[in-house]
RNA sequence: CGGGGUGUAGUAUAUCGGUAGUAUCCGUGUUUUGGGAACACGAGGGCCGGGUUCGAUUCCCGGCACCCCGACCA
């Protein structure tokens, strides 16, 4: 993509309406654009993200044995009574409005009954099962107060997976395959040195959940973390207790802030009651489903990133989500740096490489090299009189403080060597 | 929802009961191009409603919006 045609701008100030650091620095570099409080819209660059984010996970549900599919935003009143959720002493978080005939409809803030109410019609027999449907979504909360920029909105983008299994069994292997799904997707992200599997409080149906809380000071959880086994405790669930039956040591522990971008949760039976989802096994005999959650917030995992991975100068996206992988800048008006520079771009773009090309006239260099330290795409190639002169492009990693330059063939097969994840 | 704070050009800020200033951004022109270039000219502003006052952006009251702390949540 050409820079020229990017109507997004950078900002030199701070937006004097954000403290936290991940609004500031999306805003700056123009990523997303707020509307209102804990309300965000995504521009070009901040989609791109999401997007790479969304197909991270995509890849791994799938794994899994997920299903993509599309709920609705609009619910349905009749469904939530039979789980008593539609009631705003049960749930204060709804977003309700009121049809021209007087009905009244609510905004998805999640996804079990939508799923448990879909899902009746198919599911009759052992066969039907298991079954794995996700979708990803906005997901509409009214809470009281959001807050740090997309830590927290009323409206953000998340994936929910539910699993509908025929026993506590079938059920709790699959559980097991979703922590390493989990793990799996922030380590790809990027943010799986610091992100920690949580044992958290679970509810009816099962003595814990567990969060996937990201080490950061912009965190609203307080959680301990064993270093050694790689697991953390939520403090709702801190007591010798917890401790003793997880086998860790209260002085191994390490007390952080962190936020939670991700769970899976054991539902049990709590849905499939009211739902009346039931199956016949092979005896014809009648047994409930055994039901599990499993979210990720999406445009709050970016935020996470951002929160954890920048310097002064701005963002330093993980390769896996960049906006793009490669920011090629071109310094100075010559024909011979331009067309060189369009050489590349057209080259780079034949292989499949995702090329932001700064092709802006006018503009001084210190300003290109800003803009690209802000928006913090992983690798910035320079054609310049100085380059050219070398023999080629300089390339230096965001990360990084120095380049070398390449000529046109071995800078292609660098950019061309893959990374795992 | 309790407590605290803030509302001034697109953005960030200053001052002031009496013509609202600066930076950036934007437009035009000339000169620039390896770390947010220089000069010149130009355009652009007081959250809403009420009150006090000769006069309110400033003081008072109400509202709304936004931020932070707490409570609550992916």
């Amino acid at each position: 993509m050409r820079q020229s045609k990017l109507f997004t701008k950078t900002k030199k100030e701070s937006p004097a309406d954000e403290v936290a650091l991940n609004a500031e620095l999306l805003i700056k570099a123009g990523f997303i654009n707020k509307e209102m409080a804990g309300v965000y819209s995504f521009l070009p660059l901040g989609l791109r993200v999401i997007k790479k984010i969304e197909d991270i996970i995509r890849q791994e549900m799938d794994a899994v044995g997920g299903t993509e599919m599309r709920t609705s935003v609009f619910q349905n009143k009749e469904v939530w009574e039979k789980s008593n959720r539609w009631n705003d002493e049960e749930v204060d978080v709804w977003f309700k409005t009121t049809l021209k005939n007087g009905g009244e409809v609510g905004l998805s803030f999640t996804n079990e009954e939508a799923y448990s109410n879909i899902l009746k019609q198919y599911i009759n027999s052992y066969r039907d099962l298991p079954i794995y449907p996700y979708d990803f979504k906005n997901i509409f909360r009214n809470e009281t107060r959001s807050k740090s920029g997309i830590l927290r909105g009323r409206e953000f983008y998340w994936k929910a997976l539910y699993s509908f299994s025929k026993n506590e069994e079938e059920h709790n292997e699959f559980y097991e395959k979703m922590k390493e799904s989990y793990k799996n997707i922030f380590r790809r992200a990027g943010i799986g040195h610091i992100t920690y599997m949580t044992f958290a409080s679970g509810g009816t149906f099962s003595k814990f959940s567990h969060e996937f809380q990201t080490i950061t000071s912009a965190g609203e959880d307080t959680i301990f973390v064993d270093e050694n086994k790689g697991i953390a405790i939520n403090k709702e669930v801190y007591t010798d207790e917890v401790l003793d039956s997880l086998g860790v040591k209260k002085e191994e522990l390490v007390e952080n802030k962190a936020i939670e971008v991700g769970n899976i949760f054991s539902l049990g039976t709590k849905f499939s009651k009211p739902f009346d989802l039931k199956y016949k096994d092979e005896n014809g005999v009648e047994n409930d489903v055994v039901m599990g959650s499993y979210g990720i917030g999406l445009s709050r995992l970016m935020g996470t990133v951002v929160e954890t991975l920048s310097d002064d100068k701005g963002i330093i996206w993980p390769e896996s989500i960049a906006p793009f992988k490669v920011h090629l800048l071109a310094l100075g008006g010559d024909e011979n740096i331009k067309n060189s520079a369009e050489e590349i771009y057209t080259e780079l773009n034949n292989k499949g490489i995702e090329v932001l090309f700064d092709d802006r006239n006018d503009l001084s260099a210190g300003e290109k090299f800003a803009d690209a330290d802000l928006i913090g795409i992983p690798y910035r190639v320079v054609v310049s009189k100085r380059s050219l002169a070398d023999g080629g492009y300089e390339v230096k990693k965001r990360i990084e403080q120095t380049g070398k330059v390449l000529k046109k063939e071995e800078l292609i097969d660098f950019l061309l060597t893959k990374v795992s994840y």
